[in-house]
DNA sequence: ATGAAAGCGCTAACAT
DNA sequence: ATGTTAGCGCTTTCAT
């Protein structure tokens, strides 16, 4: 049994023609002026026999597969990928279409033999997304494709992209902690390289909400983006005899550490230092006291991602900014 | 421009047929016999116009596409996704497949819709993964496919199965616990429900090592798969007076509820208690100290039944067991 | 209102 | 050793 039900099955046992029953299938019989008989009759073969059309012969004619590709560098790996991955999903099947997912380990080589491999599978549109934001360089292979970027953008290309606002995020991770009262002893804990753009904006974003409310930063520690070595920073820098009352973390992880800094030193959160941090990861719900934080919309971002790649008629070109939550919970407290 | 170069483009250019240019390009030119002559030809004219074969006609032809399907759960959504797509992702690529990610939300519904779309584009093999061990059944659609089962069994069926062994993995995380000297006060944390396989078999194993070291368990303390669960069990339970020695935790969730538990009690971790635990997530080198955890191999599972998958000849059937190896970190010392 | 036939790009059985 | 030809299952133009 090399295939199943055809439409010339159908067709056969319907009494029609393969054009015949090609229209009530496709749902073209009114503009094709089926008769309701032959109609009745093609629907209830099809039925029986539990046609499904052959998408590999229809796709040979019509050159479209209902399928797209999610290409990221080190997406799918990262911690992130859940997410990522479902709204993308979710979005897809929305859209009638099935997804395949592709990782290139951020090396061009991979990335140019699986787009090749794609383009042979003649998919129909392409998602490339990078686990930070940064700017790509679209493959040439893929230039007449549909494209979307996700958490990247390519500038001068005209490819539409989807990023989270980070620079709104800082704003309102600051505008948190000066609602609460804040207005001395404000930190900021993280990687300082101007060349992690989502620290950048985030940090561009909090310069803004602090110049509004006329409030300066009290000053900033330096760490990776990591417990072990946000922890070590926090508890170097605490023990030299500093004395916070908020701590802006540039994401979950580093909040952890510096959790750990903190409680090692008997400082209590939110009592004695308010805590805000970006990525809302499981993390910040498991930490106590549950941490506030501002989330990266990944689902959100995926679904916009797709629902652009398969807009009809194609989306025009946009820079689109996911807006990203804030997720008060209970590490924030006016200052003492 | 509907297609890019053809079969017949290359053929024409370096005037052969069809037929001799399709058998050098697929590498059966020796079987063939075609001449040196007309073999450099072919390859030069490919090679020049850039060649690359449709894939969707080749399948239409030969029933073949290259590709395979991981049919999840809810596993894409969970926080185990990375590793599972990406070793899935890195072992189809080296078998020269595109993988199609679905999720089903754990609805049948959604199952057999997804399954059809999926045969619809003739996908050549599938593999149905679940987030926690359990018996499946078979969607009926797939029952004359290729198909592994991922971390699920479907007894009776002859498919082939991969999982973690969770009977070795609960063996060593007493073993280590044994290894450290403790024979006393050796407590279980987690959720006793004989419904979730992989705390019955952990269990299982931990009953195997204990009984041959001929030591008891101390008991066990109730609670759910995470933190917060966890910390209110362990809490309330030390606070009725309890000094446990060890603490086997059901995952490293509920191990993180346990550190916030034991520090909250002035218990040291690990000069008061010991503690290992399962999964070796992210969070088990996070927490301070470091958690010996015994790891769920994703990534390993995920080649494993793929490789399975595509093996020529197909595999035979077998439930293969996947070792969990041991995280040996910080959070263990002997008995003071 | 319905059907015949061509053709998408490839593979393979069958000539020569 | 190489070429001719007939499909794979579908869509669509063109006849009737």
């Amino acid at each position: 049994m090399r295939s199943r039900v055809t439409l010339a099955d159908v067709a056969a046992r319907a009494g029609t023609s393969k054009t015949t029953a090609h229209y009530v299938l496709n749902g073209r019989d009114q503009e094709m002026r089926i008769s309701e008989d032959a109609r009745q009759r093609v629907l209830a073969a099809a039925g029986e026999l539990g046609y499904r059309p052959n998408l590999m012969a229809r796709g040979l004619r019509t050159d479209v597969t209902r399928t797209i590709a999610l290409i990221t560098d080190t997406v799918a790996s990262g911690q992130f990928a859940g997410q990522l991955v479902y709204g993308s999903l979710e979005a897809a099947a929305r859209h009638g279409h099935l997804l395949f997912v592709c990782e290139t380990d951020d090396d061009p080589e991979i990335e140019t033999r699986l787009v090749e491999e794609l383009l042979d599978r003649r998919v129909d549109a392409f998602l490339l997304a990078t686990s930070s934001t940064r700017e790509v360089e679209i493959p040439p292979a893929l230039e007449k494709s549909r494209l979307v970027l996700l958490n990247c953008r390519a500038p001068h290309t005209g490819v539409p992209s989807v990023r989270p606002d980070e620079v709104q995020a800082g704003h309102d991770a600051v505008q948190v902690l000066l609602d609460a009262g804040h207005r001395d002893g404000i930190w900021v804990v993280g990687e300082a390289g101007e060349h992690v753009v989502a620290g950048r904006e985030r940090r561009a974003g909090m310069r803004r909400a602090l110049t509004a409310a006329g409030v300066e930063l009290a000053g900033r520690v330096e760490c990776h983006w990591w417990p072990e070595s946000a922890f070590e920073a926090v508890d170097a820098w605490l023990a030299a005899g500093t004395r916070p009352r908020a701590l802006v973390c540039l994401n979950d992880r580093v909040a952890m550490g510096a959790y750990q800094a903190l409680a090692r030193h008997g400082l209590r959160i939110p009592d004695d230092v308010s805590v805000v941090s970006f990525d809302d990861s499981d993390l910040a719900s498991w930490l106590q006291p549950q941490l506030t934080s501002i989330a990266i919309p990944h689902y959100e971002l995926a679904t916009r991602a797709v629902d652009l790649l398969l807009a009809d008629p194609v989306a025009e070109f946009a820079e689109h900014r996911v807006p990203m939550p804030v997720r008060l919970r209970d590490s924030v407290a006016p200052p003492a």
